[in-house]
DNA sequence: CTAAAGTTTCAGTAATTATTGAAACTTTAG
DNA sequence: CTAAAGTTTCAATAATTACTGAAACTTTAG
């Protein structure tokens, strides 16, 4: 499988950037070529077209399942497993996000729970405990929030992005609503 | 200047959080540190407490400073810099979402504009672009979306955080208000 | 103006993380 | 059941990224 100029593109520059989305620089050009390709593709093809180690390939594909992002194909009298990306673009986002919660923020979580139930020695360790809380707080908050949006249908939260500078707008409609409703 | 086993903990724990962040361990730990500390603190001490060198601290320092995430601080009759964080808790975290958009969406994005520039040689990149176009689509909203989030006030942002799932409910009023208003 | 104290830089080295490729394992056509 | 084709694992190595510490530079008290 060869790549065409505008497809390599965009495959090694997904790879540039898959390290800082959370997975390695071959995962990502394997999720890339996976995402513009029709038709589902084998290991094989995925290896000769990004040159890469056919072992190298097989690591990757199994992060990809195990993110939920790619999934198998059988085509009939082939026993070979073709690969295709699962779900929508928005799906993949979700799954991005929510791996990332989890390693980015569950542990911190668990931390500061556990030392905020110690009792502080002294008045520094007062003053620490306090922040510590806010940065509880905020985490708890980011967390909460980002998985009641992923539970939003996707209509509501294609509403609720191109709401845009409209957010405020609506959050001033909810105070009226909620007093009319008390009246 | 020692730290208590407590302060310890989180700070190192700080520092191994901080390269799933976007800074080295280090910069994290020493993050961690200024944020416990009620009062400000030079770079010896810092480099003291974390047992790092005094070059990697001086390093850590400017990045914290190119991010804003503390301020320089000065005590009368001493010319030694003294360092304090800078802001709330949620300062940080909006510098630190808008740093990492900086890193993870724009490049991405930009390149995604120029490919879209170009005509579809073939039936494959046909399909290519359309799939390059919704990534697109996902980043910008993504982007756009976050800098609404970012431009509202913190009375604002506290309360659309606090809605939690009501954030589905308050999409139907404005439903409701737009029909309302219509009439 | 000088020297003492403080700060920054950066080449070398250490630590971490990613990749290869050969060997072990699995599957199924015949 | 066998062997050919395909798949997975993992130890060795390469590539990347972080850290040290000594040297160069900057600032200001006296």
């Amino acid at each position: 499988m060869k790549m065409t100029p505008m497809i390599e593109t965009f495959v090694m520059h997904f790879g540039e950037m898959g390290s800082r989305w959370g997975f390695n620089r071959t995962v990502g050009q394997m999720y890339a070529l996976l995402v513009i390709t029709k038709d589902p593709i084998s290991a094989n093809q995925i290896a000769e077209a990004l040159s890469i180690s056919r072992g190298n390939v097989s690591m990757g594909l199994k992060e990809l399942q195990s993110w939920q992002l790619i999934q198998l194909h059988h085509k009939p009298a082939d026993r070979k497993d073709y690969f295709q990306t699962n779900g929508s673009i928005w799906d993949m986002a979700n799954r991005v996000f929510e791996e990332r919660r989890k390693r980015e923020m569950d542990p911190t979580l668990s931390l500061l729970r556990d030392i905020l139930l110690d009792t502080p020695a002294n008045d520094e360790e007062q003053h620490a405990q306090q922040k510590l809380q806010e940065v509880h707080d905020l985490l708890e908050g980011i967390t909460k929030w980002s998985s009641e949006l992923q539970r939003l249908s996707p209509e509501k939260l294609d509403t609720l992005m191109k709401l845009g500078s409209g957010v405020g707008k609506v959050l001033d409609m909810k105070h009226k609503l909620l007093k009319r409703s008390n009246e």
